[in-house]
DNA sequence: GGTTAATGGTTAATCAAAGCAACTATATCG
DNA sequence: CGATATAGTTGCTTTGATTAACCATTAACC
């Protein structure tokens, strides 16, 4: 399979763009989208949590929290250990994420439009085969 | 299709560090690469023509040739237009790309190991309809 | 129980990659 | 000839990530 992630990568700037255009009047990004969709998926998480599931280090998980605090979307909860900073999606968080989910959904059905859905859901097998596989 | 694009993406970042591991002894990054893999099948080209190839900016195109140029993998040819800087991969890069094809190729070889072969031939299709419907 | 080690998080400095705006130089067209 | 378009560069900014060093708190252990 000469050239398999050649064709994957040549994929990744445009689909980024589009998806960081759509969140763009939100003030958001994709990879501040991530944190919204894990919290969104486990109502509070910690951040080494966060940092574990996307694979990134911790510094970088600090600074979305901080920016999506910023912007009110996420707020700390209180928890046993003092040390963790447990965070879940605020009311306003909650909000934003329903309208971006919706518009995310619109924007796959557009791009995956015209395409066989049984390949669909084989290319997501794959890229969970792949997955495992780059670990 | 929901969450298509989650899993896309979720690959991204691990290929991404996979390829930019493989290629970092030759001072190369997966950016850099992209350029080599295109003169290596055009044997010269604009910096126009790699910039619209890969949907960048000028810019970046002018770093990353300058980047490869500094490292003797490529070269400028004369053209009649003198505005136009049109650009080849030395000896010195030609040897470097051929290095560095086998072990890609032998990357993609390991992390698609145990994928079936339809399946992955399925998934570059459905890749150039993303690429197409993203356009 | 008190010291040591591990864990969670932050800060600072650095780097890679990309974008936009402004600019120079050359070509083309009227 | 002059206006406009094209190719490329430079400078500045932004985004996202990494590493290293550090603080606070908890857990482990003699």
């Amino acid at each position: 399979m000469q050239g398999f992630f050649r064709s994957y990568l040549s994929v990744y700037r445009p689909l980024i763009q589009a998806l960081n255009h759509l969140l763009h009047p939100y003030e958001l990004s994709y990879s501040l989208w991530q944190v919204m969709l894990y919290l969104h998926e486990h109502e509070h998480a910690s951040l080494v949590e966060i940092s574990q599931y996307y694979g990134i280090e911790k510094p970088g998980v600090t600074r979305r929290v901080q920016r999506l605090e910023e912007l009110g979307y996420l707020s700390c909860v209180p928890g046993n250990d003092r040390r963790e900073k447990s965070v879940a999606l605020t009311e306003q968080g909650l909000h934003v994420y329903s309208e971006c989910r919706v518009k995310i959904s619109a924007l796959e059905q557009r791009i995956t439009a015209g395409i066989d859905v049984a390949a669909l859901e084989q290319t997501v097998v794959v890229f969970r085969q792949l997955l495992g596989n780059l670990k």
